[in-house]
Order: structure tokens, then C-alpha cells, then sequence
DNA sequence: TATTGTTATACTCTATAACTATA
DNA sequence: TATAGTTATAGAGTATAACAATA
């Protein structure tokens, strides 16, 4: 890349491209702010062998003991088909524990195990200081109006 | 469901869930937040038959006439070899054309059509007004506080 | 040797239909 | 018949390796 020459030439952009368009969408920046810290979320659960869908599926049950599969799926917005695999995944680690209920043997009882609680304890732990090294420099102020702005466009989404 | 039973009874989690954890995240609400911007962007742009990254590509190459894919694949942050097939559709569209540069047969020069340039102008002009229907209420000077935050957390992840 | 665009491919996420066991 | 959980499967979206043409 020849960043010496002068000249505005004919050779079609050769500078960094324009996202004029793009940057006056509220909704572009707020996709790569997710996306930024999504990717940062994902290595501070790394140490955890946790993903962020796994992570919310067992803060859910540790917050909501005795959860069914439905209602976590329902809480989760996932398809019943697709919690199944996280479920598993948490239940095989010994993390949680499904148990039958007696008045309904087609249910499951979500609990956390002990272990499953302590962990659950630590990774929250972990994405609080991952939050606050992402959002440190904002007064609590701001943070209210970020979070009532995030509320607002979800009333407005609904009617 | 017997909601009528008043008594804590054994049955575990009737009720609704609760997300007290998860809705001290500021992370989480983003990330609701952002999903329910873009299915509604989704629907936004169904009429014109884009969707959120093929809007992005026909914006970009307007915006930066000359383009190579591979500089829009940088600035899409997409793979290149998953750049091609939007690249493709929105040509087989006639919504933009890869020309060779005389100077590097390698490599392709993308620019809109004059149906291009139309079809975008069309759904940017959509866009900004679902964009302005989810931030209906909204005032300027919160606006720039919920911008001021995101781009505090663009500039505390690269550290 | 390096780069542009391409093909083939794999892996993750998500969505739907149909099954089983219980109710 | 309806529901909880499951299986199988298909479709997006995304990532890597390797190739042909060109530099």
C-alpha cells in the first residue's frame, strides 16, 4: 500500500471507507456495542467452560428452583428442542439436577446442585467486574438513562 | 394451572420468573434490547427484500463508490469468502456492479446501479423511520447520552 | 511470494415436525 | 385430547483451508 502518494488518483478507496450512513443509525451502534461486549463476555466466561446461553440458563434456575425445562425455555426465549442440549450440558457437569415432580411425572424439576451454585456465585462475579471495566467512566446518572432508554424502546416495540 | 390455590404450595414456580440477577446486567437489557431492534429492522426491510447485512453492503458501497470486497469485508467485519454470496445477490439484483480495475484485474471496483442508489435511498428512508419509531420520546440530549455510552464502551474494550 | 476473489466445508444457532410418556 | 420433554432435521450465520488468477 503505497500511502505516500499525494494525489487524489483514480484508484477507487484507497482510504478508510465512510460509514456516514451507518453511524447516524442508533440501532447500528448499539449492534456492535452488543457484539463488543458479547465477544468480551464470552472470554470472561471462558475460565468457567460457560457460554452466555448456558451461563443465563443456570443464573435462571439458581434464581428460579424448581423451574421446568418449558418455563426456563420460555423465560430464555429458546425453543424447547434447544434447551434440551443445555440442560444436558449443565445437568452432565453436575451443575444442576432434574428431578421428577411427583404430582406431574412428565415435568422436571430445575435445582442447582452445590456445585452448580458456587459456580453460578463465581461467573456472576466475574461479568459484574466485566461490566464495570466495560462501563467504567459512567456516572450512575447516565447509566439510568442508558437503561431507561433500553426500556423505552421496548414499549415502543410492543404497541 | 390451578391458580387459584393460595396456599406456598410444594409445587414449585407457577409464577412468573424472576430476573433479578439478570436485570442488574446492563449487557443482558443490550442485548434484548438490540434483538427486538432488529426483528423489527427485519421487518423494516422485508419490503424491499434486504436483510440487516445485505442493507449494510448496498449502504457501504454507495457511500464508498470503488470499493473492493475485501475492503467491505473488512468494514463489515464479515469473512470474505462470506461476503461473495451477498455480494452476488445484490448483483443477480442489479443493485450493484463489480467491475474489473484496469489497474489490478484482481480485484473487483463495486458501485450501486441507478436502481441501487433508488432502492437504497427507499430503505434508509425506512430505516430512520423505524428508527424514530423506537425512539419515539426519546429527548436529543438523552439521545447523545445512550451514544456517549456506547462509544465509552467501544474505547474501554480496545484497552 | 503475496493478494483478490472463490469454492468447499464445518461448526454453531435457531426453528419445525413428529415421537414418547404422562396427564 | 393436550402437555413436557425428546429426537431428528433443516436452515441460517459464521469460520477455515485451499485453489485459480493476478500481482
Amino acid at each position: 500500500m503505497n500511502r505516500a502518494t499525494p494525489l487524489s488518483a483514480p484508484e477507487p478507496a484507497a482510504q478508510a471507507p465512510s460509514f456516514t450512513t451507518l453511524r447516524r443509525l442508533l440501532g447500528y451502534r448499539l449492534r456492535r456495542a452488543t457484539t463488543l461486549i458479547q465477544s468480551d463476555l464470552a472470554e470472561t466466561l471462558k475460565p468457567f467452560e460457560l457460554r452466555m446461553i448456558t451461563f443465563t440458563a443456570l443464573v435462571l434456575i439458581r434464581d428460579n428452583p424448581g423451574l421446568s425445562q418449558s418455563q426456563l425455555a420460555a423465560a430464555m426465549d429458546v425453543e424447547r428442542p434447544n434447551l434440551v442440549v443445555i440442560v444436558d450440558e449443565l445437568e452432565t457437569r453436575g451443575l444442576i439436577a432434574r428431578d421428577r415432580l411427583p404430582t406431574d411425572r412428565r415435568t422436571y424439576a430445575l435445582t442447582v446442585t452445590e456445585a452448580g451454585e458456587g459456580l453460578c456465585a463465581e461467573a456472576v462475579g466475574a461479568v459484574e467486574g466485566h461490566e464495570a471495566r466495560l462501563l467504567d467512566g459512567l456516572s450512575e446518572a447516565d447509566r439510568r438513562t442508558v437503561e431507561a432508554a433500553l426500556a423505552l424502546i421496548h414499549r415502543n416495540a410492543k404497541g
